[in-house]
DNA sequence: TTGTATGCGTTATCAC
DNA sequence: GTGATAACGCATACAA
């Protein structure tokens, strides 16, 4: 099939050691039998064989990351900063899809347990017991992305969730609202859920006003049909609320086809900011203000805390990283 | 590190032998140091190592997909399907963003070559006769998902691409309208342009209507601006339009979001239909129209192909998925 | 039913 | 500068 280091040998008359050599480039050999040996490496088609070099080196050049849902622009942009890192490093990233399903974690886990994975992605999932102690008895690094555990000493990297929603709520208040509903997405997700609860909660305390259960919807997740859904109960429960806080991009999309719906104008009638700062958010009608999360950032940073934990094998810090407000047109200054 | 076989084989005193047939399941043992084997193997917390496996087997249960750009919701869909059906064969895929840039296509082939992938999937890319060759060489299975080669026999999925923009500009027919313009995308792109062109074309000349170089416009991409950018020039070249096929749902979200800005309302006063179904067009106001390539399928029919190529070792036929309208909004009856 | 020995393609430690 | 050769962890042909 493929050549192999020993074709070379064998072709230039010169041992496997050499070969061997030239191919680290560690030096210990003339210019002259280096050159004959590149050549007869181009001239054969050698490729190295990664199975044999893993096996001395204890090393595969590949990490892996686990999404609950590839197929989601939040996923999407944070593959893609891992993705643009990792191939800097000269590695490559395999993609798992778990779900949020136990078993299936688990069963990805053992296989990237088998196939000596140099480091793991953590992307918005709680860390099980079960997982943790998987993960420890592979001695592999692992990032947390968007999200972190309150459980086990492992780093992460995502936004401080509470002080972004602190800061939505807030720049609604500036807007001149005083009357500001909330769909909450799901209120037992411990890192994506009540947090931004709080901040809000926190946000309207900070200028005096008293919040009231009624402003509040809690979605049982974060997608567009809980936004599509959940605008008509939160304007039945607070018929006089002039903007909402959504806590995804994805709810406030919904919320906004859902007020297309009923004839509520978008900003004219009601306000609307988002969470997240995805893609869809520019292409809303209108352009949807949001508080951004640096997803493609978030991955790329994440990525690079992975290869220093394996190069350095120290703990590394977990990484805050800022969030932003951007303004495009779907707040109205009241 | 982590236990070996031989480690194994001493806790139990058998041979290594005896361990490996245990750990492959291919009899030849009593039920008796079974049980005993497969206790220490338990205890020991024995991970198989993928690098020593592959090295014998020559294999390496991961497949690559490469994509131009990982984080569109194109790419994600198609993903999806693949990790998947991926997962069930109990393999891994690695995922490579191209950029579509040739340099860093042949590095990932390079670095996929010396992993030893069992199988490649090339996303909405044109194969170049240097991929070709790489590919070749490397002697592993390859399927084509959204494009396909005129040039190389390399096995495909997708949609037919005129037949659908076919369907879409006559579904706008029958819907009444006569004065059909389009916003193409790239004609240079040979797979996912001109085609569309051409079906769009064939349906009007196919109900005597004469195409007319006014009614359409080609933005440069595919994308969301390009849409945003390109209405104002259709509408300035063909005032009296009353439909507009565009080549892909992020073009027609473009539109849809120019016309917004220029008071013009859809589908009142001008319709618009999309092509790819992408999650977005849900979330369009008003839902958009669209054709949808069933993306998802098309993802794990492609990876399926790979593993018929794998075990077979045979071509494999390519196939053609069939399109359908999604009728939402966008469109009005005239 | 079980064990011994060889080889998969590398790297690394010795020698020379 | 260069060459043998022993690992690395596993599967398997061949013996027993």
């Amino acid at each position: 099939m493929s050549s192999t280091i020993k074709d070379v040998a064998k072709q230039v008359n010169v041992s496997i050691a050499t070969v061997s050599r030239v191919l680290n480039g560690q030096g210990g050999y003339s210019k002259a039998t280096e050159a004959k040996v590149l050549n007869a490496i181009k001239e054969l088609g050698y490729q190295p064989n990664a199975f044999a070099r893993g096996l001395i080196n204890n090393k595969s050049n590949t990490v892996a990351i686990l999404f609950p849902e590839v197929s989601s622009q939040f996923s999407s942009k944070i593959l893609r900063g891992v993705e643009e890192t990792v191939h800097g490093f000269g590695s490559s990233v395999i993609v798992c899809n778990t779900a949020s399903h136990g078993q299936r974690t688990m069963k990805y886990l053992q296989l990237l347990a088998e196939k000596r994975v140099d480091g793991i992605l953590f992307v918005s999932e709680i860390i099980t017991e079960e997982y943790y102690d998987k993960l420890e008895s592979m001695h592999t690094p692992v990032v947390l992305v968007a999200t972190e555990s309150y459980q086990y000493p492992l780093p992460f990297v995502k936004v401080d969730d509470k002080h972004a929603a602190f800061t939505a709520t807030d720049y609604l208040m500036k807007m001149g609202h005083h009357k500001i509903g909330m769909i909450s997405g799901n209120k037992e997700d411990i890192i994506a859920g009540q947090p931004r609860i709080d901040g809000y909660k926190q946000a309207l305390a900070n200028k005096g006003l008293t919040f009231d259960e009624k402003n509040i919807v809690h979605s049982k997740g974060f997608s567009f049909t809980d936004g599509l859904d959940s605008l008509p109960n939160l304007l039945e429960q607070a018929p006089d609320i002039t903007a909402v806080f959504a806590a995804s991009d994805a709810i406030a999309m919904g919320a906004i086809s859902s007020a297309y719906k009923m004839g509520i104008k978008i900003p004219e009638d009601l306000s609307v900011i988002g969470y997240d700062n995805l893609p869809i958010s520019e292409m809303s009608i209108p352009p949807l203000t949001t508080v951004a999360q640096p997803l493609e950032k978030m991955g790329s940073v994440a990525a690079n805390m992975l290869f220093s934990m394996m190069n350095a094998g120290q703990k590394i810090e977990s990484r805050i990283m800022s969030h932003t407000i951007i303004e495009r047109e779907s707040v109205r200054i009241l």
